[in-house]
DNA sequence: TTGATGGATTGGCCTGACCACCTGGCAACT
DNA sequence: AGTTGCCAGGTGGTCAGGCCAATCCATCAA
């Protein structure tokens, strides 16, 4: 968790002596990160009630209104219920909240990608809903015709989007685009741009897209969650070459 | 700030001639629940600012700390970030948006499942961090010493998680708990009350959980992901068996 | 024992206000 | 002309205090 020694924010674009200011966390958010922190850590548990929001607001000395922000947000979250007259109860155990706010290294992303993607490939080439297959084709034909037209393409995300939805799988769905979110950080901006620049971008990835795009039109779940799965283990290894250092292993591993 | 007329609420488990009343939804929620859809629909996109607090609040008909509790949970969602004197702004895409909220039928529980898990499991033997090995050791031992006394187990639940944290991916395990999450519903307990009376827990459950836990501790992933993958498997056609409506499909597959 | 009741507690929502911060434009200076 | 300094307006951040409605629970009456 402890990230490097030269605290220099983004080594990726910070080339002078001054670091950006950290953006201070408002008063809701302090309130909020105790209450997760609390149910992380057991001290709270699910069925616990919260104090009241009036004595509850006082012992952290903000308002009440502040206070409830944080409840509201805790609430919307489905951490906490909170129902007039009764009060605020804890719902969500310490296994949902353990992971929130992880960092994720390249290589985990990774990891997570490889696992939900060619599953929702064979789901897609199983469903193949008229209008699912459609908007994959497009996405398809769009990514082609960049290509052919520029010799290079700025991202297939829009195919990877359209496979997933096309899976017709919201907790997939939803798995994939958060690992998509993860990145978007400063450290994966810099292994995109080492790694995939334009004159890299060869031939074979476009044929990858159109071979999976192809496999789920024509129901071959297995060919398509194949392809996707090879594709994305080509990204991966042309992203990862040559990075040693990945500190996704922070405990030594055990032996037999 | 009408509900709606007949109220009539999950016509899964409404058996005699009264419906639950529905939780009326508070103010910030439906004004939550508002900006969500104008993201889905994408009246509003990434990097559009929301109009101000006070203005936004007397359109919507609510008082600003009113509204403040809904932006509080977008911004704790990650939907939306503010910044102080310079607005409100969307940062999420329809499609992070896309599938929230949305009902799971207990196929697709089982396809996520069985996407996941397997997965997980073959991390866990390969990375075997000795805090998660000691965690799943316990939680099998758990299992084994219930089942052992009293010839079934209430549930697996502790193994399954056990091995999700010793993945150490914090996107699969947040996917794998958004999948049992979707497990708490009437529609499931009603299943597991059918397909899994004490009586149809039979050795080989308990077998299959020993030996995934056996597996992950040698480290044997490909054998790890695999049992676990069977394990999903029976309990998934023992819980659908004479299962014929599931409604996962809402529109007709295509021919090639 | 049972049922009603009324107060105390709790969250739900509002009004109004002040502060801190950002932005953009204008004026003063170099 | 370019730079700096300043300031006013708009914005989110926070607070204080209040009223209402749902819930709970101890009390009391039948």
């Amino acid at each position: 968790m402890n990230t490097s020694e030269k605290v220099s924010a983004d080594p990726s674009e910070d080339a002078g002596p001054f670091a950006p200011v950290v953006a201070p966390r408002s008063a809701p958010a302090q309130v909020a990160d105790q209450v997760v922190a609390a149910i992380r850590e057991g001290r709270l548990r699910p069925d616990d009630r919260l104090p009241a929001e009036r004595e509850l607001a006082r012992t952290l000395g903000v308002s009440r209104p502040t206070l409830r922000e944080a409840l509201a947000g805790l609430e919307l979250a489905g951490l906490v219920r909170s129902r007039q007259g009764h009060g605020t109860v804890v719902v969500a155990s310490a296994a949902v909240v353990a992971n929130w706010g992880a960092e994720m290294t390249p290589t985990q992303v990774f990891e997570a990608r490889l696992a939900i993607e060619p599953e929702l490939a064979r789901l897609a080439a199983e469903k193949r809903y008229p209008e699912d297959i459609a908007v994959l084709r497009q996405a398809g034909a769009d990514l082609e015709e960049e290509f052919a037209r520029t010799g290079h393409y700025r991202s297939d995300l829009p195919v990877h989007r359209a496979v997933a939805r096309a899976a017709r799988n919201p907790v997939l769905a939803t798995a994939l685009e958060e690992a998509l979110r993860h990145t978007e950080t400063a450290r994966w901006k810099e292994l995109r741009s080492s790694a995939l620049r334009p004159e890299v971008i060869r031939e074979g990835h476009v044929d990858e897209v159109r071979r999976v795009v192809r496999h789920v039109i024509r129901g071959e779940a297995r060919e398509a969650a194949e392809v996707w799965r090879t594709h994305l283990v080509h990204y991966r290894d042309e992203m990862l070459t040559g990075l040693q250092i990945d500190a996704g292993h922070d405990a030594e591993p055990l032996e037999t």
